[in-house]
RNA sequence: GGGUAGAUGGCCGAGUGGCUAAAGGCGACAGACUGUAAAUCUGUUCCCGCGAGGGUACGGUGGUUCGAAUCCACCUCUGCCCA
């Protein structure tokens, strides 16, 4: 199986610009392709992974890839999928973020002179000049048409500031550049970045006459059309210091039944025939194909080490035992003591497990915390000695949390 | 520049001088049921306090009042209409 087939098995590609065109590129490995990524924040999420993901699957197939880091774009805001004003990052920030992301990256792509090559288009961006860009680049696009684009529709309503409308423009001009300077011939990006990707392959059209293509990869949407990789508390982070690998997995293992496939097809590098085979897996294997999922991924994320951690930690948590040694732990000190004890309130709020005491204490009263495999009330107390050998802490169903003196 | 409508708890949204820590919905959390799933049912959902109670809070700053999310002034931001 080719490439492009084997991507359109997995469900990721969502839209093309010429299907033919851009099967015969990429199944002979002649794309020269970028991806861009605004450094909205200090780490990589889910969404990151899979364009990476992507990067990486077209590598192996003899495409060069080009990761394009926005120093620039991140000073004017994307407002594609946004309902909301963008709120303006300071230049430090974007400078602190693109530091952020070019590290977590280097896990991932392999740089070099022949493999991949990174960019920042603050290079180019920050130094243009308003009058010439107006002119060479402003004069190849209407706003007629530009109003059109989908990813402005609905902030028709909310409002859209000329900032954000500009973005188009920026990302339309980051293509041409790289098809001038660097021999990008095609860009990737998430299904929302259709319109800025098209724009891109016009103005090069119109400036050097040649034609680039532009793909969009399927946005990975759970069974209710929400974006995947987000919890109540954000998104799931690449970082393991904002997301630890134990969280990661659990996140995947906990994914709903009817996404588990999807997510396996469109995330792992399982190879096909074998994914049709877990698809034939009776319905009852439903837990192994979650622990499938959960293990692959925090494996590609995190690695080997932490990913059998991670699963052997789980394992022990909910299928009887206890062994804590891979669980996040928090070290007491005396002071935390009350009178040389400590009740289950403040040990859930020392360990971060609740960030007050009013929830830590509904937690309690509500019979959703056990202290070593026992459910705990108010009035329960523990001593130095109960520390010291360390206490496993039960929020709910799903969260531990070790603390020791 | 002129006119007009608005800014309320994580989000949406009611409230329009004391009965309002603020209806309702969503989300989230816990319990029951399960498969670490979904659906369903029950409870919880600003902070401190065992409790009585206290402290903050309705865009910002001042003011009127015994008392303000609610009235007044100014400011900031946003939508819409006219230029």
């Amino acid at each position: 199986m080719k490439i492009f087939e084997e991507l359109q098995a997995r469900g990721l590609i969502a839209q093309v610009t010429d299907n033919d065109e851009i099967r015969e590129l990429i199944n002979n490995g002649g794309a020269k392709f970028y991806i861009g990524f605004d450094p909205t924040a200090d780490s990589l999420h889910v969404g990151h992974f899979m364009a990476l993901c992507l990067m990486k699957r077209l590598q192996m197939a003899g495409n060069r890839p080009i990761v394009l880091i926005g120093g620039g774009t991140g000073h004017v805001g994307d407002p594609s999928g946004r309902s909301d004003l963008r709120t303006m990052m300071t230049a430090e920030k974007i400078q602190h973020n693109c530091n952020c992301f070019k590290k977590q990256m280097e896990k991932f792509i392999e740089f070099g002179d022949d493999k991949a090559v990174m960019l920042n288009n603050a290079d180019w961006l920050l130094k243009l000049n308003y009058v010439e860009l107006l002119r060479e680049v402003g004069a190849c696009f209407t706003v007629n048409n530009m109003l059109r684009a989908e990813c402005y529709k609905q902030r028709m309503e909310k409002g859209l500031s000329f900032l954000e409308f500009n973005y188009m423009i920026m990302q339309a001009y980051d293509f041409y550049h790289l098809h001038e300077h660097h021999g990008c011939n095609m860009q990737f990006g998430g299904d929302d970045q259709w319109s800025n990707m098209l724009a891109g392959t016009e103005l090069i059209r119109k400036k050097t006459g040649d034609d680039a293509y532009a793909m969009t990869i399927t946005l990975l949407l759970n069974s209710e059309g929400k974006k995947m990789g987000k919890t109540a508390s954000g998104a799931v982070w690449l970082d393991p210091e904002k997301t630890s690998p134990f969280e990661f997995y659990q996140y995947w293992r906990n994914v709903d039944d009817a996404d588990v496939m999807k997510c396996i097809k469109m995330l792992t590098f399982i190879p096909m025939d074998k994914i049709e085979e877990i698809e034939n897996w009776e319905d009852s294997r439903i837990n192994e194909k979650k622990e499938l999922l959960a293990y692959e991924l925090t494996e590609l994320v995190h690695g080997k080490e932490e990913a059998d951690k991670a699963k052997e930690a789980a394992h022990a948590l909910f299928s009887g035992g206890g062994d804590s040694a891979n669980m996040p732990t928090t070290t007491l000190t005396a002071d935390d003591l009350v009178d040389g004890v400590i009740g289950a309130v403040g040990l859930l709020v020392k360990s971060g497990l609740c960030s007050s005491n009013g929830e830590a204490k509904r937690l309690v009263q509500q019979g959703g915390v056990s202290i070593n495999d026992e459910v705990v009330d108010m009035a329960k107390r523990y001593s130095a000695e109960d520390l010291a050998n360390g206490l496993k802490i039960r929020k709910g169903k799903k969260h531990f949390h070790k603390v020791v003196l």
